[in-house]
DNA sequence: TATTGTTATACTCTATAACTATA
DNA sequence: TATAGTTATAGAGTATAACAATA
């Protein structure tokens, strides 16, 4: 059966898709390096927005809530976040500290300065991109 | 300093890419697990559009050839490609057998239909993201 | 001497299973 | 008994270094 011009359209924007996330992956680990700082760190920097729990944090990183406990051992021992009880005390609620909000500012900058997606695209065409991806992230 | 408007869009941005970029890869590797067949060497096989000496893999993949030399094995071993030495007969050739071919084929189906890349997204969206992608994918 | 690929080894990222503490 | 997190261990993915063959 010959695909129709919609699979075939499909298959290579799949195919796209797969090479940009490459491109992001290498444009990520350039970024972090200069801080000397593990990509999945970096990534949990940026992800902490606000206080968090670590299985909440997992959901986000689509990750093992075993991996969070690492992870978050490694911020608290480079001061860059807290671990505290939460009101249910099986929780643990972690928090960047003023370092590691600092730290996730120039993250957030020096992520963006190396980002091809940034750099490659006029504002126009992020803002297009930006709605294009929050789909994809919201989606069920 | 308070960040500009633009640095705070495009922090955004970058996190929004690199959530969507998680989100691709569980896609992908949801998408190759049906076929019992490990990301890495669906990656390789979605890229052998056509023959391509190794290094050229490596490139592509941004990966050290001594990994491709173990893809390539793998591929081998499996039937699904071939290797043959080029013109330089330093260089090896990978090219898809044909079951190599349809395998690719039906994993770019896959890989397509559970993507939430193509799935979120209307046709006319899917190729406004084409254009953006193909910028990101063919940046300096 | 420079380039292409291979081999052996080691490191990073992440999951699984068994466990502890609280609910 | 169910849930949140931790610990120990194991596996996948990938790089580094030393090497071989060809240019």
């Amino acid at each position: 059966m010959t695909p129709s011009p919609t699979q075939a359209n499909s298959s290579e924007l799949a195919t796209l898709v797969v090479r940009a996330s490459e491109r992001v992956k290498s444009d990520f680990a350039r970024a972090v390096a200069v801080f000397d700082f593990p990509p999945p760190l970096a990534r949990a920097v940026l992800l902490l927005d606000q206080p968090a729990q670590m299985g909440c944090l997992a959901t986000q990183m689509s990750c093992d809530q075993s991996y969070i406990t690492r992870l978050a051992d490694d911020l608290v021992k480079r001061g860059l976040a807290t671990r505290a009880p939460g009101a249910d005390r099986r929780v643990q609620v972690l928090t960047l500290t003023p370092a590691g909000e600092d730290l996730k500012a120039k993250l957030a900058t020096a992520v963006s300065r190396e980002s091809s997606v940034v750099n490659a695209l006029t504002a126009t065409q992020q803002s297009e991109l930006s709605v294009l991806l929050s789909g994809i992230v919201n989606a069920p």
